[in-house]
DNA sequence: AAATTCTCCTGAAGGC
DNA sequence: TGCCTTCAGGAGAATT
């Protein structure tokens, strides 16, 4: 399941292979992802030079003079380059395809997005409202602090939140949580400014380490190569419920957060 | 306004 | 071996 890291692997892998190259076809083989991919993407970028790959937390935007293809892999969704006779299986719903080479959409759960924004990208409705980048200077303690202030809900519900900061899904989530010995449930406004400065810290070690491994494989996961990530290696907590703590050896707990699976120690996180 | 729940989807895993 | 049920979850939308 593609976080920040997953993204960023990704970006960094497929770039290199497609800038500055003209976009001489876009193959859709199946529009019904989580919104349609737009009828007139084609019209919009074929025969255009894209500029730059660039991402904006778990977006990936695909720069050309005019606009912006805008990406996104939910939860199953990757990207690879392949050979223009590479032959497409199930689920390969996109191509884009460049001169050299071929850029390939797959998602077979279809919670990913293709879709197009004319410049200013980022007034588009799902870029517009989103927090801070967790690895840049703007998410800080002072901004996480008064993010939290006066909020009842759950600290790790409001890590996730995007409009609060970017990119930090559910795994390194619990791990930063746990990193920065901090309950999920905890109520955000009930966390002191300097455990909060712990996490700030934590959320950009931990992802900042799995960037560096290539990103986390849980089930399909693959970067650009088709290759799969190494952090899950360093998984502290996320999947290991009912093992022992890493730091005291007592079983982690599992919960649900907000539908989502929350794995901590009671003993080293308050 | 803030917080919680619902929703989309398919493959993997578990139970019998 | 095979069919059935359950679960996983990004994040916007809908609801409380």
């Amino acid at each position: 399941m593609p976080e920040l890291p997953e993204v960023e692997t990704t970006r960094a892998g497929i770039s290199p292979h497609i800038e500055a190259q003209t976009l001489v076809n876009v193959m859709v083989r199946d529009s019904r992802l989580r919104w349609p991919v737009p009828s007139d993407l084609a019209a919009q970028v074929e025969g255009r030079r894209l500029n730059k790959v660039l991402r904006r937390g778990k977006y990936l935007l695909f720069e050309f003079d005019h606009g912006c293809i805008i990406g996104h892999l939910g939860m199953t969704g990757s990207m690879r380059i392949v050979a223009h006779d590479e032959p497409c299986s199930y689920h390969d719903h996109v191509d884009l395809v460049f001169e050299k080479v071929t850029l390939r959409y797959r998602d077979p759960r279809r919670f990913g997005c293709i879709l197009w924004q004319t410049h200013p990208v980022m007034e588009h409705a799902l870029l517009a409202h989103l927090g801070p980048e967790p690895l840049s200077e703007d998410f800080n303690p002072v901004h996480l602090l008064k993010a939290c202030k006066g909020k009842k809900l759950a600290i790790k519900s409001l890590l996730m939140d995007s409009k609060k900061v970017v990119g930090v899904g559910n795994i390194y989530a619990n791990e930063a949580l746990f990193m920065a010995g901090i309950n999920p449930h905890r109520q955000a406004g009930r966390i002191s400014a300097q455990r909060l400065g712990l996490l700030v810290g934590a959320c950009k070690l931990v992802l900042t380490q799995a960037i560096e491994q290539g990103g986390t494989t849980l089930r399909n996961f693959v970067d650009s190569d088709g290759n799969p990530g190494y952090f899950k290696q360093r998984l502290q907590v996320y999947g290991r419920a009912g093992y022992a703590c890493t730091q005291c050896g007592q079983p982690l707990i599992e919960s649900r957060l907000g539908q989502r699976s929350t794995v901590y120690c009671k003993l080293c996180q308050r």
